[in-house]
DNA sequence: GGTGGAAACTGAGCCTAGTCAGTTTTGCGA
DNA sequence: TCGCAAAACTGACTAGGCTCAGTTTCCACC
């Protein structure tokens, strides 16, 4: 009936609107209820399309959960990119990027989880992407890092992307530490202690004669910081 | 019958032959048929005890892997340790030990892969057992550096448990991201890449008079390294 | 040696992620 | 306008992890 005057491509329009009905559906129901008391029956009832239909758009639940996850993770992180501190050093930029990430995965720790535990291991188009988006992170950090070594502010003979490669797995693997743990640290106290692993890594970038100034006292390098 | 001269704590070595009951049957079906297609229903028959038993014991079938796992990483660890190359570097002491874990990890890619996935997020006791690994391999290396330091060969100024921290971040976050990828490079590989990271870190330990020797032109410090 | 109650055990059955044979919708060429 | 192949969709069904009400085993105390 009335299949007038649609754009040619109307299965795929069709295609691309159920789609954000699945999203919308699983991303309130998550939200509402947490990740694993959700059933895939009631997304696909909320989102008004047949229990075996949901499976056509997503591997998985959980292939869906990162799919909807890394999508506000592209936000969060442009946001983030957008206000820089102006001036800022590249331990503070890091932190500001990295540390609204997760304040984002405070709000709701439990998808948060879900979501850390799944990412690296995802399949199919849901996998192209995660990688898409950490490489895309790590290359925006070592061209900000190439920057500063081309100001001569920075140790120009340290690889830029392979420090920022190491930032990144510094932040995930810590996340998924404060993640996996039963009892949370809040974000601000998790957030500081990316900062010193963080500023550890950045070491390597300073420039020779800069360094020595406050020599510890040398048996208070074991010491095991407070928890 | 005959329940003659037992020690008192019967019911106490019945549980502990149980459990190895359990483990040997899923470490044999595991690594016979795989981790996904071993059914809980399975172990518990050649276990021979009744399906719900085997949750008393394991919260999970995750969390038996998890168990098992973590028990010969232990093995692995203590094996590695005690064969560390003699006079070699803190970076060679480091990659001897982190390689054997991921060469065990090679043998047998699904169960490493759910291993890995599931060893930062179990809970109860295994999550102890996995922290206490992981804190004491930390401070296994936390104490090689500090020795360094007193030695004066490496920079006292710097907190080596944050180090060793960082290195097992690294060693994690890479290993997962190795695991997670659905064609996998060999072993010996990956072990190069981690000792690139390894070692970019560990920079942080150099006196400082030392660096510097061979500045890399400037713009190749952002040059991708061949995937 | 008997007994009460706790700890350990059992397996039928529940729940839900994911499958697939069959049905409907769509686009296209005649 | 019609026919038809391919794409999209459906929901009854299956498999398997896990639960829990009921049963058995154990042991401390009489």
């Amino acid at each position: 009936m009335s299949a007038a005057a649609l754009d040619p491509p109307r299965r795929e329009r069709n295609k691309q609107e159920k789609r954000e009905r699945i999203v919308a559906a699983a991303r309130r129901l998550f939200s509402r209820k947490g990740f694993a008391a959700t059933t895939t029956a009631q997304i696909a009832e909320r989102a008004e399309i047949g229990a075996g239909t949901l499976f056509l758009y997503f591997a998985s639940k959980d292939d869906l959960l990162v799919a909807i996850f890394r999508e506000q993770m592209d936000a969060v992180v442009r946001g983030a990119l957008a206000t820089l501190p102006k001036r800022g050093s590249l331990l503070d930029e890091m932190v500001h990027v990295y540390g609204a990430m997760i304040d984002f995965h405070e709000r709701d720790p439990e998808l948060a989880r879900a979501f850390v535990k799944e990412m690296l291991f995802v399949s199919g188009k849901n996998r192209a992407a995660v990688h898409e988006f950490i490489d895309g992170l790590d290359a925006q950090f070592a061209e900000r890092i190439v920057l500063r070594q081309e100001r001569g502010e920075l140790d120009a003979s340290v690889p830029a992307l392979l420090v920022a490669e190491n930032c990144f797995a510094l932040y995930i693997a810590r996340l998924q530490k404060w993640l996996g743990a039963d009892a949370r640290l809040a974000s601000a106290q998790h957030i500081a202690r990316l900062r010193e692993a963080f500023a550890l890594q950045l070491r390597v970038l300073e420039l020779k004669p800069a360094r020595v100034l406050r020599a510890a006292p040398r048996t208070a390098s074991l010491r095991k910081r407070g928890r």
